[in-house]
Order: C-alpha cells, then structure tokens, then sequence
DNA sequence: GATAATGCC
C-alpha cells in the first residue's frame, strides 16, 4: 500500500487522563513536580486566575494542568475557605490523581487531599482537595444546587463533552451567577479543555478568557494512504505486516477498529498470517482490547514482550481515552468507529459503524507519541480527512434526555425547554423525555411549569434510567422488590455474561441451565441466584462464563439501590417462585416498550408500529411469544428488541389505559 | 433468521 509522507501537523495532541496509565519507575513526586511545564507558569498564572470568576485552561499533554493546578489554587488560598472540586469523566481518573496529589502534599489520602466516587468516598471534612467524577458532583447539586461547599469548580477533560460534563457546564454557571445574585461567596470555575473547542467553551462562559499551558509531547510524523481504501480491514492488515516486517520488534503497534466481533476475527487473521512469516522476521503477539473482555484479559495488552517479539494491539475506542497502553510507537487509524446516534421521533437507538471525526483521530494519533516520537497511519486519504467533521457530537445530542430532564427537574431548573445547555439538545429530543416521564408518571403541570410529582421526585433519588426507577417504585405492589432489585442491577452494570465468540457452542452449553422461558429478565434473575448459591466462587464464575467483575459491582449496584429503597420505606418482599408477579411488575414499568406478534410471524412495536424483530442474544431468539416488553431498541443491521419478557396484553392495559387507548386511536385512524 | 462503542450516578 502506497503511502506518502505528510509532515507532522502544526497541532499538539490532546493529554491522556494523566495517572490511568500503570506506573512505572519514577522519581519520588515531590521530586518530579517542578519540572513540570506548568511550574515555570506559577506566578503569572495565579494572579490571572485570582482576579477571575471563570477561565478556559488549554492544557497539552504533559502539561501537569490537572495535578498542579488545585495545588496552586490552594497554597496561594484562592477559594479558601472552602473546597476545591476537580471532576474528571472516569472514576480511576480522579481516584489515581487524588492519589498522586496527596503523594505530592505529602499527607495522608482522604484528609487534604481526597477523592469521592461512587462506592467509594475517602474524602473527609477537612478535605480541601476533592477529585471527583462529573456524575459524582451532579449528583450532589441535587441536593445542593448552589454547591455550597466549593468555591472553585475545576471541570476536567471538558473537551470529551461527556454528557455529565454538559449539564455540569449549565449547573455551575447557574450556580455562580444565582450565587453573585445573592451576595454569597463566589464561584470560580475553571474548565480545562485539551486544543479543541476552544470557542465554544469561552463563548459558553461569556467570554471567559483562555489561557494556554505548554505541553510535552513527542513528534508524531503522520502518514494518509494515497487512494481512498475499499476495505479498510484489509488495509489494516496489510499495514500492520508491512510495520512489522521494516520496523525494529520492540516497537509496538496500536489499531484503532470498531467491535468486538471485528477484532475476534482480525485477531485470528493476524495470528494465522504471523504464523507463516519468512525467517528472520519478529514474533507477534496479537492481543485484543475491549470493554466487555474480562479483566485479566484485558491485563495482557499491558504487560511488556519478551525481546525480538512485537506486540499488536488492536482495540476499539477504549484506547482512545480510557486506557493507555505504555510504549506505543505506531498507531493504525482506521477512521473508523462504532457509536451511538438516537433519533427521538422512533426512541431508536442506532449503534452504526461510522466515520471518527477530525478530532478523534488526533487523539488516536497521540496514543503513538506518548514517550517516544511515533508514527501514524492513517487508512484514509487526506482529502477525506478534510471531509470529517471537526468534533465529534456531544454525547448529549445523541442520546434519550428522560434521565438528564428528571434531573434536571430535580435541580428545580425552571424551563428545561429553555436550559442553557452549551450544545443544546433538538426541542424534539427534550420533548420526547418529557413525554416518556410524563406516560411514567413522574411529571405533571403546575402553575403552566413543568414539576416532578411525588412519584417523580421518589424516581430522582436513583441512579438509574427513569424506568427502572419505575420498576423499583411499583415493585411493592407486585411483592416482588427483592427480584426487581436485582434485575435492574444487572441491567444497569455491563453485561455480566460473557460470550466469547470463539467457544460460542460451549458458552450456549453451559448457559442452557440459566434460561427460563420467561425471558431474559427471569434468565438473570436465575444465573444471580446461582451465583448467590454458590458464594460467587471465581471458578464458577469462569466455567460458566459469567463476568466475575460486573457480577460484583451489580452486587454493590444492588446494595447501594436497596438503601435507597429502605430511605424510602419500601415494603421489601421476595415473591419466590411467583415469576408472573416480576413479569406483570416490568410490564407496569417497560409498557413504552411493547411489541406484539403480527399473523405474519414478524414483530412490531406498540406504539409507534415499528418494524422489530428478537436479538439473537435473547433467550427468546427461536421464540415467538405473542407480546413483549423489551429494555431498549438497538439498530445495527435490522432494528432489534434487547432483554425481552413475555408479558399479557392486558397488563399492559392495565399500566398505562391512556396511553394504549390513544395508541389504539392514532392506529385506526 | 443470525449478534451489543465508551463511561457514570
């Protein structure tokens, strides 16, 4: 494949989380700290930031923004009395750099320095130093609208947009300013953002001023293929065996593709290819990276190997940002990503294989220049790179808002038509949240506002999707809290089975114990049990495919749900063996999502008569129950139903009257 | 009639 040489681009590269990656040898930290770019800036630095309310902070790669930063804040007493928040998307983000931060202070971690994630809150009242995840903080203002207890808001890795960050964004700036309103202490916000959307985030906070930090990062020289590629897993496969037949073995290669199906099979296809190298040419090790790969597997891609052998990695977009694998020297981008769209006139979600925008693909770059200067293939022209779009769409115009709305809600946002998102979402996508809350009966009108019911308010108090907050909610009535807690649980942590494509017939053996006729619900609800029965046992786990990992934080979910429920005083009843209470009880809870069998042997949803059909995932897959409740819609290549329960017609009458009389009317007319 | 990117409360 032809190739030519770009020169590398004038742009730095985007900062990994720092403190995600393992660590290796180093200096003591205190050693460490001044070298830093950040530390020659201190002074200069600190007197802008005294005299703002709000600043932009561009940071790059190394640039020590995140753990410096707060420090600085602290010990020149800006923001004291009071807390100093950094948020971070991923919690071993803000866990790792608490920890780096309180080594730096020398103090103990959980006093000073401190950091509160869900399950997990070492932070005390003396902490002044508080990492925390953008979930975590959100969570708080509901309780706590003004943040009270802050006085700097430090919102890190703005740049993702993650959908926490974004209502942050709206949350602190109408906090600061109700704050100045009523002459309270004031609230700094500081966003820190790598090179991109640099604008829109000043333009957000009226102009606030952006302040650029020096970075380090390794040249990367950048190489676009020559003609638009037909296939570009063939051109990822050519492309890693053409590295690997120039490049030195101790150079590693990272591949940038879409699933886990795709990559089970690339990794095959690299194995075998491997197999029959001329002499003299270096080992491969080929490893996979992805999400739902169990942990210890997941370990491997991390560990050093051995010399004279290369190592391959060929991920999804975990490697973007959540993980960084030390020592990579060449990145293969495929320009290509599998992501999530929503579309809320059909509530469909769309997983599609798409093309990455121009800023993804940087950061893909800058996976290869983290220690050492790399190199870049990219499996697409240049002209085509100048055709991606310049940011990927924030997550917040891509997804179902009925969460985001009730918090919103709850935070007694008055108009959340009108809420001052930075990238707002379509009113379509606003309104269709609002309908779903309101057929969930959490919503109502007063006074021409739109208010939570009691109902509702009860619903905010969970961390879940409005509709398990439901489920829970009419679970007493059904005497079936115990099994309800549990299936929301599992359905609320990744899947914690685990199909491997490769022992595909031995997994569907040994799952057949599991399956209950009733669905997939029931199906969980049996392998809990079992898992239960047998004390969790790690064996078990690994005979019987079931993720060990997700199974303990769903046991964590679980507890931390049924606190919630007690709070709340719950009636907390196990039905036993009553299967038909669970399943009349989802019924009351999922009734949006309802299918029913046509005479042709095909589905279609109740509402909005849409074409569906049973995911091959599903116990039901060969099964053709007459009316359904599902979890959610999932289009890749047909547009499919995800854990389904058989359920009566008539309770589904019996859930929602108006909805299925109107549903009735609007078929027929 | 044939299979699910990532993350968080």
């Amino acid at each position: 494949m032809a190739q030519d040489r770009q020169e590398p681009p004038a742009k730095r590269f985007k900062a990994a989380p720092p403190g995600t990656q393992p660590q290796s040898a180093a200096p003591p930290a205190h050693v460490q700290r001044r070298s830093l770019p950040i530390s020659g800036a201190r002074g200069p630095l600190l007197a802008r930031l005294r005299r703002l309310d709000t600043a932009v902070l561009i940071g790059e790669t190394g640039s020590g923004k995140t753990t410096q930063l707060p420090q600085f804040l602290y010990e020149a007493g800006i923001g004291q009395p009071g807390v100093i928040a950094v948020t971070q998307p991923r919690r071993v983000a803000a866990v790792t750099l608490a920890a780096r931060v309180a080594e730096e202070k020398r103090t103990e971690l959980g006093k000073l320095v401190g950091y509160t994630v869900r399950f997990d809150d070492c932070s005390c009242a003396q902490t002044r130093l508080r990492f925390l995840t953008d979930g975590m903080l959100l969570r708080e203002a509901i309780g706590d609208p003004l943040l009270h207890k802050y006085s700097v808001a430090i919102l890190d890795e703005a740049h993702e947009r993650t959908i926490h960050t974004d209502v942050l964004f709206g949350v602190v700036k109408a906090a600061q300013k109700k704050r100045k309103e009523r002459g309270l202490r004031p609230l700094k916000v500081i966003v820190m953002s790598a090179t991109m959307d640099v604008d829109l985030f000043s333009q957000y906070f009226s102009g606030a001023p952006v302040i650029y930090l020096e970075g380090r990062q390794h040249p990367i020289d950048i190489f676009y293929t020559k003609e638009r590629q037909s296939d570009y897993l063939q051109a990822a496969l050519v492309s890693i065996f053409q590295i690997h037949q120039e490049a030195p073995a101790c150079q590693d290669i990272l591949v940038f593709l879409t699933g886990q199906e795709e990559i089970e099979a690339m990794t095959k296809t690299c194995r075998d290819v491997a197999q029959h190298l001329p002499e003299g040419c270096p080992r491969m090790t080929v490893l996979p990276l992805y999400a739902s790969l169990p942990h210890s597997q997941q370990l491997r891609a991390f560990k050093p190997t051995p010399e004279g052998c290369r190592k391959v990695i060929l991920s999804t977009n975990i490697a973007e940002t959540s993980i960084t694998i030390a020592g990579i020297k060449f990145v293969v981008d495929t320009g290509m990503v599998k992501a999530k769209k929503y579309s809320p006139d059909t509530g469909l979600e769309v997983l599609a294989v798409q093309q990455v925008s121009k800023a993804q693909a940087w950061q893909r770059t800058g996976r290869a220049g983290r220690q050492q200067s790399g190199v870049c293939y990219r499996l697409y022209t240049e002209e085509d790179f100048e055709k991606f779009e310049e940011m990927t769409t924030p997550e917040i115009q891509r997804c179902n808002l009925a969460s985001v709305v009730l918090q919103l809600l709850a935070l007694k946002i008055p108009n959340v038509l009108t809420f001052d998102f930075m990238s707002k979402p379509s009113p379509d996508a606003i309104q269709a949240a609002i309908d779903q809350l309101d057929l969930l009966g959490a919503v109502t009108q007063k006074e021409g506002q739109l208010v939570l019911t009691p109902l509702g308010k009860k619903m905010a108090a969970f961390p879940l999707d409005p509709k398990f907050s439901k489920a829970i909610l009419v679970s007493p009535q059904f005497h079936c809290a115990e099994e309800i807690l549990t299936i929301v649980s599992l359905l609320s942590v990744d899947s914690v089975l685990h199909n491997p494509p490769a022992q595909r017939d031995e997994v569907q053996a040994v799952r057949k114990k599991f399956i209950s006729s009733e669905g997939d619900h029931l199906t969980l609800l049996n392998v809990y049990r079992a898992y239960k029965s047998v004390n969790g046992h790690k064996g078990w786990c690994r005979e019987n495919f079931i993720n060990g990992r997700n199974m303990k934080l769903m046991a964590e979910v679980r507890a931390q749900l049924r606190d919630i429920c007690v709070k709340l005083s719950l009636p907390l009843e196990s039905c036993r063996g009553d299967t038909a209470a669970v399943r009349r009880c989802l019924a009351h809870s999922l009734f949006m999502n309802a299918a029913q069998l046509l005479p042709d042997g095909s589905y279609s949803t109740v509402g909005s008569q849409q074409a569906v059909a049973i995911h091959p995932s599903s116990v039901l897959f060969q099964c053709k129950p007459a009316c359904v409740v599902f979890t959610g819609l999932l289009r890749t290549s047909r547009c499919y139903m995800r854990d389904l329960c058989p359920v009566d017609a008539e309770w589904l009458l019996e859930a929602a009257p108006e909805f299925f009389h109107r549903k009735l009317r609007t078929a027929k007319s």
